[in-house]
RNA sequence: GCGGACGUGGCGAAAUGGUAGACGCAGCAGACUUAAAAUCUGCUAUCCAACUGGGUGUGCGGGUUCGAGUCCCGCCGUCCGCACCA
């Protein structure tokens, strides 16, 4: 080898071409090899590959590579997430079409992704826009409608003001759109939802199983779902409210049930509502109620407010024992029932409410120790005996709390029962660039279904987007439909689905994408579930719930065996960048600012400069690498190396300019280890056979545990000793071994390298070096010698040195004695190949 | 408020209860060079000591243990998620 350095320009494009023609990553579903699927959120097409997508999928295709080289048959597709509203925000603001825009913006980011070299099988790329992907989706959605899943009701829902559309709940974050950050507002729309609440508890019991999730995922999701078991019972009116005589209420204390003093409800309960319109003070408190925000801040300061309606309700247990209703601004309409018994000794709102109206508070559950004392500021909820609570009295919260369940069915004025927060999932969104919503609205048939031959039901292409709002709504000839059923004239559903139905089971397709039907039941079985799921923890509940759930839905229909999509999920951390600001508090980039001593100064006029936090990559910060202009400078490998090395890869990576150098001069190490080979060299070399194969091992169990950063080190650590080790055949034998084992990381190089050695395929197609056992152990070992737990001494013996001989060595050592000192020797603790410690 | 994660050099970080700081970055010194870049060699937790050596040290305070970064209890701090959830 003559070349000195390795020239990424022309290597990297060499290769990927090579890669292309040879179709090498092209997954095959007959392969007899053990499978495994490993994936990649799949991007959506803004415009540019970020870093964090670079991080991301390389992660994903150091795995993908090492699978294939310890044997198996890898399925790594990429394709795109295309439908959303960036599309009609562009198409609004340049009056593009959303399509060329979103197709312009795939075939950049195509070409940037290319040129990392990701070993991707491109032959079953999809854009989720193109009518092939959402024609199927909307016959899964029509399978579900058929299957029950699916239903139209009116109902209040979050409304952006700003994208002038309704969001679910789970895109409502802090009271603002989760896109636009615009202030929800409640609007009365008729919307799809899905049922996801019928598959709630098996949402919750199904995380359970998945133990290759981190757990903070499965606790954000069993939050989100919020199971609570209780007891809902009617309180009988003292007296009807028009048809109004009962007041239903969910409660997870009916142990408490005697120590109730009031009963309160929601400002939007049908009974407030009622009242209101009769009762103009009550109205006032209800508007009131509402304006209250539900942001974090603002609960805080809430003080508990409530509006006495002069009703009374009567205690189940006792007709003759009369409760106040009240209006109660901490009362949610949209969570249980809307409305709730007061036990102000057992909950802290209830108490302070209490405190405020003057209402009894009467403790019924006695505290260890503190027996019956009388509650002051706080409520008590722990656990305890039921006291005050006649037939109640002496047992436990549990078994009170099932007696009086037990005894509620028996009487029949209530019934246990469990209730989530999870609400159903309601698709409709008021969008163009979605995918169509395949029903007919008809006058005289209701919601017609969209025959399955006529799918798929296709956006019109010739829409405008110079007014607000959504453009199929305007489109006559795509609107005005014959209806299906009767033939009459009908109307097509102008709503689109929520982009997360895209996501929620592109992973299937990837799988099997057959012209006739979204996928092929048995095709999919070989390849799913997912064997390792990489993405963002942003989408810790959206999209990873919805995904499970449509999952467990089409299961439900018979459309797949699989229960669990993902069966590993590892959540990477973002790629940080130090920012830097001016005095007036504008951004810099870091190539506009430089070191004067130990002040940074603005490049262009060298007026001083702060340095900021390390901080997520934004525009508006300045402080954003763009892939494509490293990927020139230093070539796709040095970029790969460096988005594996030193951070764990949970954990924010700080891209830093050193950093970059650092790999780029490591890739050029290697290239020069790689042309020392010595054909003249013979001989062993122990210590060099057993590092490569400690490495070989412990490579491979860092990749399978997506610990990159520590394989990283350990390639270090053989790369070291080998460039100091002396030439012979190990030494010649660890080089060429060493090619294998950057493959999966730096594969541009490894190809080069490996075609250069003579070898005739490709290096991609080789298998992981075979791990001669017998190295990993050590013969010689080290040990430790320590008195009273302090390190004096090491000793080096041969491994499996029995405990007496051991002892006797250390207690040999001078440095030993000195530290004993004359002093009585108690007991020597041995271990085995570890450590020797006198204790004195 | 509830739940969770984390806290180790100048920085990113390693460490089945068994030699804390592997590996990388940055830094310092040296070699090569007319010079620079590149490359190579050595040093690099901290304090005392010229050296041998010794003390201290994994957020703080306790505990268990022959031995604790690791386990237990209590604080402090940072980050994340949820939140008037009945």
């Amino acid at each position: 080898m003559t070349d000195t350095r390795f020239n990424p320009l022309a290597a990297d494009s060499r290769w990927q071409k090579v890669w292309d023609d040879r179709q090498t990553f092209r997954a095959d579903d007959n392969s007899p090899r053990p499978r495994s699927y490993v994936l990649e959120m799949f991007p959506y097409p803004s415009g540019r590959i970020h870093i964090g997508h670079v991080r991301n999928y390389t992660m994903g295709d150091v795995l993908a590579r090492f699978r294939r080289m310890t044997g198996h048959e890898v399925l790594h597709p990429m394709g795109w997430d295309a439908f959303g509203m960036p599309a009609e925000n562009a198409a609004m603001e340049k009056g593009v079409h959303p399509s060329g825009w979103t197709h312009d913006n795939i075939a950049s980011m195509k070409a940037q992704l290319k040129r990392l070299g990701f070993a991707l099988d491109w032959t079953r790329e999809f854009a989720t826009c193109d009518p092939e992907y959402y024609g199927h989706e909307q016959a899964l959605f029509l399978e579900m409608f058929e299957g029950g899943l699916v239903y139209r009701k009116e109902s209040a829902v979050n409304w952006d003001p700003v994208d002038m559309t309704v969001l679910a709940n789970e895109q409502v974050i802090d009271g603002k759109g989760w896109r636009s950050g615009a202030e929800v507002e409640k609007r009365k729309l008729s919307q799809w939802f899905l049922k996801i609440t019928d598959f709630a508890d098996e949402l919750i019991e199904g995380l359970g199983a998945l133990d290759g999730w981190p757990e903070k995922v499965r606790m954000m999701q069993e939050n989100w779902i919020g199971k609570s078991q209780g007891l809902t019972f009617r309180f009988k009116l003292n007296g009807p409210v028009q048809d109004i005589d009962t007041i239903e209420v969910f409660s997870t204390r009916p142990d408490t049930i005697f120590g109730a003093s009031f009963c309160a409800i929601a400002a939007d309960h049908p009974l407030a509502l009622q009242l209101a319109q009769e009762n103009a003070d009550i109205a006032a408190f209800a508007v009131d109620c509402r304006r209250t925000g539900t942001a974090a801040a603002d609960i805080e300061t809430q003080e508990k407010k409530g509006f006495d309606t002069g009703l009374t309700v009567a205690h189940p247990l006792d007709a003759d024992w009369h409760l106040p209703v009240f209006v109660a601004n901490f009362v949610l309409m949209d969570y249980g029932t809307g409305a709730v018994f007061g036990v102000p000794a057992h909950d802290q709102r209830d108490l302070d409410f209490a405190r405020k109206y003057m209402l009894p508070v009467t403790r019924v559950v006695a505290q260890e120790g503190e027996g019956e004392a009388a509650i002051h500021d706080e409520a008590y909820t722990g656990p305890g005996q039921i006291i005050n609570s006649r037939f109640l009295d002496g047992m436990g919260v549990g078994a009170a709390k099932q007696t009086v369940i037990d005894r509620a069915e028996a009487e029949g004025w209530g019934t246990g029962s469990t209730i989530y927060r999870l609400r159903d999932w309601g698709v409709s969104r008021q969008r163009y660039w979605g995918t169509p919503i395949p029903i007919v609205h008809c006058q005289q048939c209701g919601a017609v279904p969209v025959p399955k031959d006529q799918l798929p039901v296709k956006l019109p292409e010739d829409v405008t987007f110079d007014v607000p709002g959504n453009p199929l709504e305007r489109h006559e000839t795509w609107k005005h439909v014959d209806c299906p059923k009767c033939g009459q004239a009908a109307t097509r559903e102008t709503d689109t689905l929520d982009t997360f139905i895209n996501s929620s089971w592109y992973f299937l397709r990837f799988a099997s994408q057959p012209d006739d039907k979204p996928f092929d039941k048995d095709v999919l079985a070989k390849w799913m579930p997912v064997a390792q799921y990489i993405g963002g923890i942003e989408h810790a509940i959206l999209h990873l719930l919805y995904a499970r759930f449509w999952t467990r839905a089409l299961k439900s229909l018979g459309k797949v065996d699989v229960v669990e999509p993902f069966a590993s999920l590892f959540t990477q951390g973002m790629v940080t960048h130090q920012t830097f600001q001016y005095g007036d508090g504008s951004w810099l980039s870091p190539d506009q600012v430089q070191k004067n001593g130990i002040d940074w100064v603005a490049v262009s006029d060298g007026s001083p400069v702060t340095a900021g936090r390390v901080e997520k990559m934004s525009k508006s910060k300045k402080n954003v690498v763009d892939p494509d202009e490293i990927v020139d400078q230093y070539g796709a490998d040095a970029v790969r190396w460096f988005m594996l090395s030193d951070s764990p890869p949970e954990r924010d990576l700080p891209w830093s300019e050193a950093g970059i150098e650092g790999s780029w001069r490591f890739v050029q190490r290697l290239w020069r280890l790689f042309g020392q080979i010595d054909a003249n060299a013979t001989g062993e070399d122990n210590a060099v056979d057993r590092k490569l194969h400690q490495t070989l091992h412990g490579v491979a169990e860092d990749i399978e545990a997506l610990s990159f950063n520590k394989a990283v080190a350990k390639i270090y650590e053989l790369v070291n000793l080998v460039e100091k080790s002396p030439a012979s055949a190990s030494r010649n034998a660890a080089i060429k071994a060493l090619v294998q084992i950057v493959a999966p990381m730096t594969p541009h190089l490894a190809e080069e390298a490996w075609a250069k050695f003579g070898h005739n395929g490709l290096v991609a197609d080789a298998p992981w070096p075979d791990i001669d056992k017998s190295l990993l152990i050590e013969d010689q070992v080290t040990i430790a010698v320590q008195v009273k737990g302090k390190l004096r001494d090491t000793i080096n013996v041969a491994k499996g040195m029995h405990r007496e001989q051991l002892e006797k060595l250390a207690l040999a050592s001078e440095k030993v004695q000195r530290s004993i000192d004359g002093a009585e020797v108690r007991k020597v603790i041995v271990v085995p190949d570890r450590l020797v410690n006198v204790v004195i």
